[in-house]
RNA sequence: GGGGGAGUGGCGAAAUGGCAGACGCGCAUGCCUUAGGAGCAUGUGCCUUAACAGGCGUGUGGGUUCGAAUCCCACCUUCCCCA
């Protein structure tokens, strides 16, 4: 920094204290975040006599360590629509809180040998502090923390009501598995295939794992009628539940094992004549039976290479489809034909029935596959026009039925429900509904979550926690050793209880439930913070309930949001909530990003509080706001935070400034400009800030604020109407930068919080003027714009085009083929060669 | 592999069928200043032109329309989420 630098920002610091006349954020930031939290301007009662309630929640965050700039950018767009609402005259809560429980801090407790509730309890004390150095307008009465006793508490009472009410239950699930360390692995904890730690290859191994039904849900949660979401995030829910039709058909296998059939799903059983061969999930229990001494070996290396590879790269159609025969042969029952049965691994045994249906003439997959194994390729649907060659690819398509038997020449459109129809009515099989979306795994073999409340007993099996013993207490101290094993399977006082049913020494379930649980009632806790009899009290949930508008990412948008959603219904059937939607509204951000890459505290950092230190909260807030449509995210770059400063200097300067040299009234065409500008700018700002459209509100209040320094200075405005310019300016700006705006706004003379008072109002008879400017197009290319009255009729506008002198150079030597006239916007004249 | 976005000046962007580039950054020139990493004013898509004016222009190629950044079809690039 040169000396010139140091002295300047020497002295401002110097004058802070007495120079009222510069903006220094440091000097009002403070003082107005202490005031607010010491008034309780944001604290939400239950009921306000005279205004509506109006639940404004935003994701809470992960505790990882700083709030970053994400989250900044976040939480600057969602309080500034909280304020919004607020000074739209509703009674908004506004809550915030820690979403704690997770796989961050056993991280840093497996890498520092650090207690995991220290670490999470340190950074949630310093996220406190930044939400309050950004001057987020939060009621922290309701704060909650998810990894409190007090609130996870509730996840094992709503996991019990679920177990009772058949919605949560234990089965064989698949999980990555370390065979050295003799221990579960998260996905997160497996690298290319390996574990972590020690390096040895990690396998698949079914274990036994809790869920949750969510599956019950898959209809309902398909109807968004109740909710207004974006359309983007409604696809995604309904891609990711996967609704889709068909038919299931059985293929019997009893020559090899007695009694036994192969299930196969499939969507086109219009095809089912087409069937050369008969492929099952390597984890398929039929496989065993199936696979005959010749090939036992060789299938046994198969399956156990399966089992190393992920999902992603067996259905990745870049990989060649691999296939293995059993040496077993099935029936297809509808033309009796004794068919190949293959194990690939392409087909995913927790998908569908494991086992599909090869029809190489009609789909692609199956095609290539038959391709490589020299398998029949037998056309059952006729393209148009086909001669009865060989195809050169799969034919997807709708034909007509051939080689199907009785349903030949049908269209195969018939073919399906003909074809479904003989199934059903010799029971081989029948029409089936099935879903992509499986049962919500809550298990989670780690150990800082909640504790699943359930007890293993030798003589009664597995058994619920009584609720008067909730809630299962995480252990006080969780030191992670190098063995890779939770501590909760080792903390003998945690592990060794007593069976609740019998007395006898039984044990504790050492999973622990996955914090998607925490958050998929959080804002009922928000509603309703304080019950330690009850999850929530009732008459708080009606008052409150369910959330006005959430906001949060679009990644959340089939985990979370879905999860959510099915425990609101869950909880609604089981009698505790009596509405079918937890967010009524829902609005996403997008993502920060900074040099093209997602923003993280350890590959790509930005940290604000250097950000705030030098420019301000304020600043800060507005520039992340202003660096593009709040729902598409931005590119974080330093380079443009100087043009909100600027800004919000010249607000402070605007507003300081000596009325009493404008005189009591103003020229007419001064003053209406002046009224013009004010109600037009209203306008623009109550319909983008209700649109979360920040960027374009802060360029509206910029010119509004270069109008009213230009009122100033020509000085033919009164000192009533530009001094109402300025409130308005304040109380427009105020959601998106509060203290400035609190700051001025008492330095102006106003009594009370200026995020008390209500948004200004606006005429739209006022917004417009006595004359507009036309574009005049000839061929659609503007060619001239002409100054005409407002309130123009057709003929007239037209005429007027035609007699603008740049057109009529344009129209020479033609004919008018057409005189398009858009009201108020512009002419188009369209011309051909007049021969 | 599946799903969802996004491509517009040197840069962030605005405009959702009607004047492309509002607002801001940066840059240029000028004013003010002992000074400027301050402030103010003016200008700034590219090309041709002394000027008037004209041509081109919203990732690429096609289409619909009097008129397309915007709607439709195909493709390319890129980001995010899930498995």
């Amino acid at each position: 920094m040169t000396t010139t630098g140091k002295s300047r920002s020497g002295s401002d610091r110097g004058e802070a204290g007495n120079d009222s006349k510069r903006y220094t954020p440091a000097n009002i930031e403070k003082k107005w975040q202490a005031k607010w939290e010491k008034d309780g301007i944001y604290n939400a009662a239950d009921h306000v006599e005279g205004k509506e309630n109006f639940f404004s929640l935003v994701m809470f965050p992960y505790p990882s360590g700083d709030i970053h700039m994400g989250h900044w950018f976040q939480y600057s767009g969602s309080d500034a629509y909280a304020r919004f609402k607020r000074m739209q005259g509703y009674n908004v809560m506004h809550p915030q809180g820690f979403d704690s429980f997770g796989l961050p801090a056993e991280n840093a407790a497996i890498e520092h040998g650090e207690d995991p509730r220290e670490w999470t309890y340190l950074n949630i004390e310093n996220s406190r502090r930044q939400f309050r150095e950004m001057g987020g307008s939060y009621d922290w009465t309701r704060e909650l923390v998810t990894s409190d006793p007090e609130y996870y508490k509730w996840n094992q009472y709503f996991f019990l009501q679920f177990l009772k009410n058949g919605l949560a239950y234990r089965k064989d699930g698949q999980v990555n598995w370390c065979p050295k360390d003799q221990t579960t692995l998260a996905n997160e904890q497996v690298k290319d295939g390996v574990c972590e730690r020690c390096g040895t290859i990690v396998v698949k191994r079914a274990l036994p794992q809790w869920y949750f039904a969510i599956t019950k849900y898959a209809d309902e949660l398909l109807n968004f009628d109740q909710i207004d979401w974006p359309e983007k995030i409604k696809t995604m829910q309904t891609n990711w539940i996967g609704r889709s039709t068909g038919t299931t058909i059985g293929f019997d296998v009893s020559e090899f094992a007695s009694g036994e059939q192969i299930d196969t799903f499939t969507t086109r059983i219009d095809t089912v004549y087409g069937v050369t061969f008969v492929v099952l999930a390597p984890e398929h229990p039929l496989v065993r039976k199936l696979t005959q001494p010749s090939q036992k070996e060789a299938v046994e290396a198969y399956v156990a290479n399966a089992a190393l590879q992920t999902e992603i790269d067996r259905t990745s159609t870049e990989r060649e489809k691999t296939g293995i025969a059993t040496g077993a042969y099935c029936i297809n029952p509808l033309n009796g034909e004794r068919v190949p049965v293959l194990i690939g691994d392409y087909v995913l045994a927790t998908y569908g029935t494991g086992a599909v249906m090869g029809v190489p003439a009609h789909d692609q997959r199956d095609f290539i596959f038959a391709k490589k194994y020299d398998l029949e390729i037998r056309v059952v649907i006729s393209p148009p026009d086909w001669g009865g060659g060989e195809l050169d690819e799969a034919w997807i398509p709708a034909g007509t039925q051939v080689n199907s038997g009785e349903f030949d020449g049908l269209p195969s459109r018939e073919g399906f429900d003909a074809i479904a129809d003989k199934i059903e009515a010799n029971k081989w099989g029948e029409r089936t509904i099935t879903y992509h979306l499986r049962d919500w795994l809550i298990s989670r073999q780690r150990f800082w979550g909640t504790p699943i409340p359930i007890v293993y007993c030798d003589d009664c099996g597995t058994v619920a926690v009584p609720e008067k013993d909730l809630p299962v207490l995480l252990p006080d101290s969780l030191k992670f050793e190098a063995d890779g094993k939770s501590p909760l399977t080792k903390d003998p006082n945690f592990l060794n209880t007593t069976c609740p049913d019998c007395g006898k020494a039984a044990k504790r379930e050492t999973d622990t439930l996955d914090t998607f649980v925490c958050s998929s009632w959080y804002h009922l806790r928000f509603a309703s913070p304080n019950p330690s009899e009850d999850p929530f009290d009732d008459d708080q949930i009606r008052a409150w309930a369910p959330v006005t508008a959430y906001q949060g990412g679009s990644e959340h948008a089939v985990m979370h949001l879905l999860y959510s959603r099915f425990f609101n219904m869950a909880l609604r059937d089981l009698g505790y909530v009596d509405f079918d939607e937890p967010y009524t509204k829902l609005t996403n951000q997008g993502m920060l990003i900074k040099d093209g890459k997602k923003i993280s505290k350890r590959s790509n950092p930005l940290p604000p509080d250097p950000v705030v230190e030098k420019h301000g909260a304020d600043t800060l807030r507005c520039y992340l706001m202003f660096l593009g449509p709040w729902d598409q995210g931005g590119d974080w770059s330093d380079s443009g935070i100087n043009g909100i400063t600027r800004w919000l200097g010249r607000i402070w300067d605007v507003a300081q400034r000596d009325e009493s040299v404008l005189g009591s009234s103003g020229s007419d065409e001064a003053e209406r400009d002046l009224e013009r500008a004010s109600h037009l700018t209203t306008q623009r700002v109550l319909a983008d800030m209700e649109l979360f459209k920040f960027n374009t509100s802060i360029a509206a209040l910029m010119e509004f604020t270069t109008k009213l320094m230009r009122s100033h200075d020509s000085g033919d405005v009164s000192a009533a109407s530009w001094r109402a310019g300025v409130d308005r300016l304040l109380l427009h700006t105020a959601p998106l930068a509060p203290h400035i705006a609190e700051e001025l706004w008492e330095r102006t003379g106003h009594s009370g919080s200026i995020h008390l008072a209500l948004n200004p109002e606006f005429d739209e008879s006022l917004t417009t003027s006595d004359t507009i400017t036309l574009a005049i197009q000839v061929q659609g290319k503007l060619r001239d714009q002409i100054e005409v009255p407002a309130g123009i009729d057709e003929a007239s506008a037209i005429a007027a085009a035609k007699s603008a002198e740049n057109v009529i150079r344009h129209l020479e030597g033609m004919a008018i083929v057409k005189e398009i006239y858009v009201p108020g916007r512009l002419v188009n004249i369209v011309v051909r060669p007049a021969n």
